[in-house]
DNA sequence: ACCTGAACACCGTTCAAGT
DNA sequence: ACCTGAACACCGTTCAAGT
């Protein structure tokens, strides 16, 4: 048991990021969770930014898993692109809990830099992905592939905070629907 | 000077609310700001809750206000809609603030039910303006309005967030014409 | 190596008391 | 009507001490 407690920390700060934000983690409660008490944490991790990097850094690092995982199971790269919302359609089918980096880019003053860069890691992860199935699937022009890429990254990451503010997931699909039609996506 | 402290502190409590959100909402730095002591804030508002209705009720009646001006200022319904980003652009012109009803909707969670529905209400003042002038515009036909501006809302307020996390403005003009580009905001 | 109890400073909030 | 001082509970953090 010893050996996971960091481990169980991790997923319980996750969790609770996602639906909190970096401002609602906190030792005590995390401790609770993972049956430790709060001082037991900072053996673990030195200070509430070690714990953000750690945790920023796993959920991106789950995230970038979760994409390769689309890229190697899809038929081909459109098919890849169409799975793309699932990766934010999981998040709030999970107790309408949101995307840790979109929580904590809101909360950006306040978050010290080495966390920063973590929430940017996301953002360049998920940029870079669709940016290569949207040349690969020839739906852009390899110039023009990072911008449209942000577009839909931005586009998709708004969806799920607007479906989060009704706790209504059938309204993230419509929009998504709705960026298909418009051609925001690929159809 | 009496009579304006309750003003005072609702201006400056919308300043810090676009900035650090609900929970970065705190007595004493509003106190300070005023020039009172935090304990005083309590006769204007009987707890954080209600401050915090009351913030986000006069940041969607403000922003009510500003989508008046752009319709009424505009030509025609068309470049109303082209206007449109510019409420979301001001914000972040505004030291990198963000659209506080955004910041709220990550922090749903954490939100008295009072202060949700105020959240809620911004919500549907942008997509019902958004909605009218679609319709006016004929870019859409009247049932599918409701629709395509929430896409559009959610696709401007995930811009604000991106470029926000980026602190790049140049970022959020990018995003918005990639929008129009592909179809999703009328050219 | 991993954990804990006890303590400190700080903040959100309350409230009885002031003018 | 409007404001304040003093207090309380809570949280992030530290650290000396335990096994």
């Amino acid at each position: 048991m010893k050996a996971d407690n960091k481990e169980a920390i991790l997923a319980a700060a996750k969790r609770t990021a996602m639906a909190h934000g970096y401002a609602g983690l906190n030792f005590r409660d995390l401790a609770a969770e993972v049956g430790i008490k709060a001082a037991s944490v900072y053996y673990h991790f030195p200070g509430k930014a070690e714990l953000g990097v750690a945790v920023a850094k796993r959920y991106w690092e789950d995230i970038a898993a979760d994409l390769d995982a689309i890229s190697n199971q899809a038929s081909d790269p459109l098919a890849s692109l169409h799975r793309y919302p699932e990766i934010f359609r999981t998040s709030l089918q999970n107790d309408n809990r949101m995307c840790l980096s979109s929580f904590m880019t809101a909360e950006y003053d306040d978050l010290p830099d080495v966390v920063k860069h973590e929430v940017r890691a996301f953002a360049e992860v998920n940029v870079a992905w669709l940016s290569d199935a949207l040349t690969a699937a020839g739906v852009v022009e390899a110039v023009d592939s990072d911008g449209r890429a942000g577009a839909i990254y931005a586009a998709v990451a708004g969806a799920q905070l607007m479906a989060r503010g009704r706790a209504d997931l059938s309204l993230f699909d419509t929009l998504i629907d709705h960026y298909r039609a418009t051609g925001l996506l690929p159809a």
